[in-house]
DNA sequence: CCCTCTATGTGATTTTATAACATTTCAGAG
DNA sequence: CTCTGAAATGTTATAAAATCACATAGAGGG
């Protein structure tokens, strides 16, 4: 795996933000909606979304489980995973099947099937929208009976600067 | 994880069809392409493939490892990796992400974007076309520049026997 | 035959994830 | 305020998935 610590050079996404605010607003959603549903953001899951809103790109469990202890947490494992069970149950997080590393959703709250754009290079993730039910896999699944609860979809490839980079 | 061993009561996929030879031509084909290709289907390679199809689902590695050590052939972890490596990089066999799983393809040596259908109940899966570039994410991808070089695509949800048995 | 490249066998280790149980925290009932 | 029960956290241990490293065996070309 290549190395995913240290938040130094840690590649935004592919378009430019301004990412300080990108990590408050979410997080100040993220209470928000919290508040409104009788959740409990607790310090280790709100520190678990602030690392990943800071990163922005997907972190494996035992990489936050560093950043938690480095933070003051618990640094068991079970501690990262029920954090990040939470936030992914609640949609404030998507797992990234291909790479077993979480990413925190651009739009939490709202209930969405989203589709990632992974590069293989840098490791940048980016969130886009998904339509699960259009397109080939919604026909074969009304076709055969198949009744779809959830989606993963996933793009592999290289981001637009890593692309540039390796000369096209 | 829900069993995996035998197959006496293997789930077939969703629609019924005649098995046995659907595993010999399928066999029969995968010989075929790897002697034009100058590619060698080992013997482990092979029992894996034929494990693989007379199953029908989703096997994890293990589970693979073990009916190889049944088989007589070598029960370290590696083995079964390899084999499957192999397999896998030369479109036999596909990798489901969200099991961590192995599934037979239904259309050997052709290059294709598969897209899964998986009963979280009784663990088959439907193989059937996805069309990357089509649909949201390939708009998103376009629109960002982002090069798609592989896609994951992969649907939970309830076959239509199951969907059936537990009241639809 | 010998050399080389590929594949296999095997032991050890790393990475990812969960089980089990004790302890703490906190909101609401009384 | 205090008790209480549920939810959350801390911690030890273990399971499951995947890879590393190195030795051995086989197939093919010269």
């Amino acid at each position: 795996m290549t190395s995913r610590e240290g938040s130094a050079s840690a590649p935004v996404a592919f378009s430019d933000h301004d990412h300080a605010a990108c990590v408050e607003d979410t997080l100040a959603a993220a209470e928000e909606v919290c508040a409104e549903r009788g959740l409990r953001l607790t310090p280790v899951r709100r520190k678990v979304l602030e690392l990943l809103l800071q990163e922005h790109r997907a972190l494996g469990a035992y990489a936050i489980l560093d950043l938690l202890r480095d933070a003051g947490f618990g640094s068991q494992p079970p501690v990262a995973y029920r954090a990040l069970d939470f936030l992914v149950k609640n949609g404030f997080v998507h797992k990234i099947e291909r790479l077993n590393a979480f990413v925190a959703c651009v739009h939490p709250g709202e209930t969405h099937s989203p589709a990632f754009m992974i590069c293989r290079k840098c490791d940048a993730v980016a969130e886009a929208q998904s339509t699960p039910l259009k397109g080939a896999l919604g026909a074969a699944a009304r076709s055969t009976g198949f009744q779809i609860e959830r989606t993963v979809v996933e793009a592999e490839g290289l981001c637009p600067d890593c692309a540039e980079a390796s000369g096209s």
